[in-house]
DNA sequence: CGTTGTGTTGATATTAATCAACAAGTGTGG
DNA sequence: CCACACTTGTTGATTAATATCAACACAACG
């Protein structure tokens, strides 16, 4: 079964406006939930920003100004102990959006993995903009839930998996993550990428750097995934790998 | 600093409403966002449904028909692998919304924890009531994104923290839960209740039930907690807590 | 070239899991 | 009222998974 799924909502000021070459519509306003005339009025209240690999665009604790729309690139999403222990809650990739919390202060940090683009909007105007759009807020609320669906797998993950389950389910979630269009091959990627280092990965999965090395490289021999560069790996037993990721053998 | 916390927001069909003690207005149809009457009508929508303790009421992978409200008692959510192990992904209390999924399916299950009211409305019902009524939909972008903050700050906790960590942790946060109404002794009850078993503090925190034990028998050693019985922890020393939870010592 | 960041691999340490025994509380039925 | 099973919780001994410490390989870059 291939999960329908809703196209990511980009927004993009329109001076920064690029035609999509393998959408119908243009990249900027990639939204099933609002008209296009309503996207562009609305795309006009932002600020389109550029951020470079490892630059922070939201710090934990910070007063929350601002609420962001991933337009290019990924992020990765942290928490930080007082010691200096990380855990990345998500990686954020086109579409996403970050900064939704009610509180005052932003919850956790953002920086970019690789060059990204972000749509930031002030709070105030979102809160314009949701009033204005209410199919908007709908369209918000959707996402929310999904991001809740997915933290709490994620939580499966940190708190029952092995290593080599956490590792499994990692590269099935990645291999699933359209990477531009949504309209795309049956849900398989066979080769995926990882624009993140093996520190991030550990930080997200729970692990140490160590763990994760040492883990791909079983995988590997166990003939279930190749390693042809770092920063990319190919699914060489999909099936397999969802076993494993199930917590199955 | 005291957060200024809103109500929790509990929906019960009219011939179950019973006022409340404490509270200004009636206890079943404190919500800040909708005018009384409104939500009268509302809540003449839904069934009011009894939970024995121990009864699942939602089933992971079952469709997912129906949204609930917690008008009294404790859910524990979870969801399960292959092999039995066992994930609770968080403690659903008095106010708590369960079903939001956009997905066809849960993606959890939830079982009662002690003697629960819930209040059930269809799914074709809920998108009704949220047309209705745009400043539900507010409310529930609003817990669903405070739900997101603290799902983050639960992969932390799995992903990163020690045992003893995840122990103080736990006890903290549900030090900091409203009982029944909101306003409060300033966010401090001295005595926790754990209406739930070890066991299920163990799925929620990713460790034994063993672990639990002895970490709490060693809190208890260090003069940070008592425990005057099952069920109950009373905070010796909160700030040393604290302390531990965040990482510190 | 050296330097730095990133990744791999090996040896050892440590935390928490597992295996096991037992204690305390609850409910049942004789 | 007491024997019994059953559930829940505690504590001890041992094991196993992963972290830690350490060395080294390799690429990117000034």
């Amino acid at each position: 079964m291939v999960a329908v799924r809703a196209r990511p909502i980009v927004l993009e000021p329109l001076a920064a406006a690029e035609p999509c070459a393998h959408c119908d519509a243009r990249s900027y306003s990639v939204c099933n939930a609002i008209e296009i005339k309503d996207l562009e009025r609305l795309a006009a209240m932002a600020v389109s920003i550029s951020v470079e690999p490892g630059r922070s665009f939201i710090v934990e604790g910070d007063p929350a100004e601002h609420f962001f729309n991933v337009t290019a690139g990924t992020a990765k999403l942290f928490k930080l102990l007082p010691d200096g222990r990380r855990q990345i809650t998500g990686f954020a990739g086109t579409g996403h959006f970050l900064g939704l919390a009610v509180s005052s202060v932003y919850a956790f940090g953002a920086e970019a993995v690789d060059p990204m683009r972000v749509c930031r909007f002030s709070r105030p105007k979102l809160r314009a903009m949701l009033d204005d759009f209410p199919a908007m807020e709908t369209r918000l609320l959707e996402v929310a839930s999904n991001e809740l669906v997915a933290a709490q797998e994620q939580m499966l993950l940190l708190g029952r998996k092995t290593a080599r389950e956490r590792l499994a389910s990692f590269l099935i979630a990645r291999a699933s993550i359209p990477t531009h269009c949504v309209a795309q091959a049956p849900g398989m990627a066979r080769t995926v990428t990882l624009p993140m280092t093996r520190g991030d990965i550990a930080d997200y999965l729970g692990l140490t750097i160590e763990t994760v090395s040492r883990t791909l490289t079983r995988l590997k021999a166990d003939g279930l995934i190749e390693i042809p560069s770092n920063g990319a790996i190919v699914l060489r037993d999909r099936a397999a790998l969802e076993s494993v990721a199930g917590g199955l053998d």
